[in-house]
DNA sequence: CCAGTAATGTACGAACTAGTACGTTACTTA
DNA sequence: TAAGTAACGTACTAGTTCGTACATTACTGG
């Protein structure tokens, strides 16, 4: 690794992969930021040691280019999901720490939250259309489902649960408290994502996942009022 | 009323009320379909009988349309909460009921979620800025407070249940279901706004809150995993 | 009924913005 | 080492887009 083998071309002036990478991630705050229609090609550009002739010879466009963008961010994302171990805990536990998962990632992640708002502004039209995105599947809800089975086999969940609800419920909690922070603080003078409330919230909702989960329904599906 | 003593100026051509009214409301459609940056002026004030000309006669730009936007917005879902009679109920119905209504405002109006999601991408400066939507309360979360309060006080909910926080939960379930419906549809192929799934989603949120405000929590606030 | 003003329309411009034509240079490999 | 090509830069353009100067008309109060 150290030795000069290769001399070392201490700065090699010409770098494909390194030019995409960082026009990828210049790209991706400045969307993240300004939203697709916001973001400037010029000063992605500028925002990078390269110039937007590249952009073009890259990626073709200002879409692609944020097709790009989303494809990058959302395999980070399934990446990190795929590496979670917890289905040596019980399903209490085993749901909690996925809960906890969730929460700590969109937290530590605000421009893919903004990059998923922003696209579902577009009405997930690039994802619609990458194939990249379309084959990524969720290892987040295949675990989910496992821990809920295990738990509804040892009698301690009941019946009515399913991953992808359930998946949906801790993603609106911990997506909405970084999407929504700033008009919910506006209008209610709170900060959701305040430090010192960190720990609040994580266990509040991990109470709330497990609650549901242990409890009974107090309705039946598929009742009518008429 | 019918009488004819206003010979009823069947069509007026020159009324400021309507015109502004007019300009609003395309725009609020159109800003909600496209985001701020992503609108357009010309586009605006070609969906109106009016010309361009006229939205910087009554609003002065781009910029203060949308904020007129935001602010008519809002004060028109304030309103219906305001009409919100739940004191009669007893505790776990008034919340049941409380939810239910903001699911289906929610659901009901999904421009309005659009148009947040837009405010939150640029950090809510709008309403930070505005005097009107800084003065507005939220009669939501009063209510809240006092159902709540009622419910501790008869034994049914624990101790730690905080209106804002309860808001926070409540909010995020029904706002993420509508604004991210897309992204969430293409990634799990589930529609989360399906109409043949929607008393399921509105049953399933009624439980996991009430189960949550009745159920003692399960760890304790302050807890330091050392 | 007439003068003043609120309301409206037309036409235009300056700045911006995505995208490209064309030229150049560093690296590789035969 | 020479030639070919991948990688890169400059300068430009066609089309937009917000905003406004200027002209005009309908309505109303005196």
């Amino acid at each position: 690794m150290s030795s000069a083998q290769k001399p070392a071309p201490a700065e090699r002036q010409r770098d494909a992969a390194r030019t995409r990478a960082e026009i990828l991630a210049v790209a991706t705050g400045e969307f993240a930021r300004d939203g697709y229609a916001g973001a400037r090609v010029d000063k992605i550009a500028d925002l990078t040691r390269t110039t937007k002739r590249m952009i073009y010879y890259y990626f073709g466009g200002k879409e692609q280019l944020f097709t790009a963008v989303l494809e990058a961010a959302y395999s980070e994302i399934r990446q990190l999901e795929g590496d979670l171990d917890v289905e040596h805990l019980d399903p209490v536990a085993a749901t909690r720490r996925l809960v906890e998962l969730t929460f700590d990632h969109h937290e530590a992640h605000p421009d893919f939250i903004r990059l998923v708002s922003i696209e579902n502004i577009h009405e997930a039209e690039h994802i619609i259309a990458s194939e990249k995105l379309s084959r990524l599947g969720s290892p987040a809800t295949d675990v989910l489902q496992r821990i809920l089975e295990s738990g509804r086999k040892a009698g301690l969940f009941h019946a009515e649960v399913d991953a992808i609800d359930v998946h949906a419920m801790i993603s609106s909690f911990c997506f909405f408290r970084v999407s929504n922070r700033h008009t919910f603080g506006a209008l209610f003078a709170r900060d959701l994502v305040d430090p010192d409330s960190r720990d609040h919230y994580r266990n509040m909702l991990a109470d709330m996942i497990c609650a549901y989960l242990t409890s009974p329904p107090l309705h039946r599906d598929g009742e009518e009022l008429s």
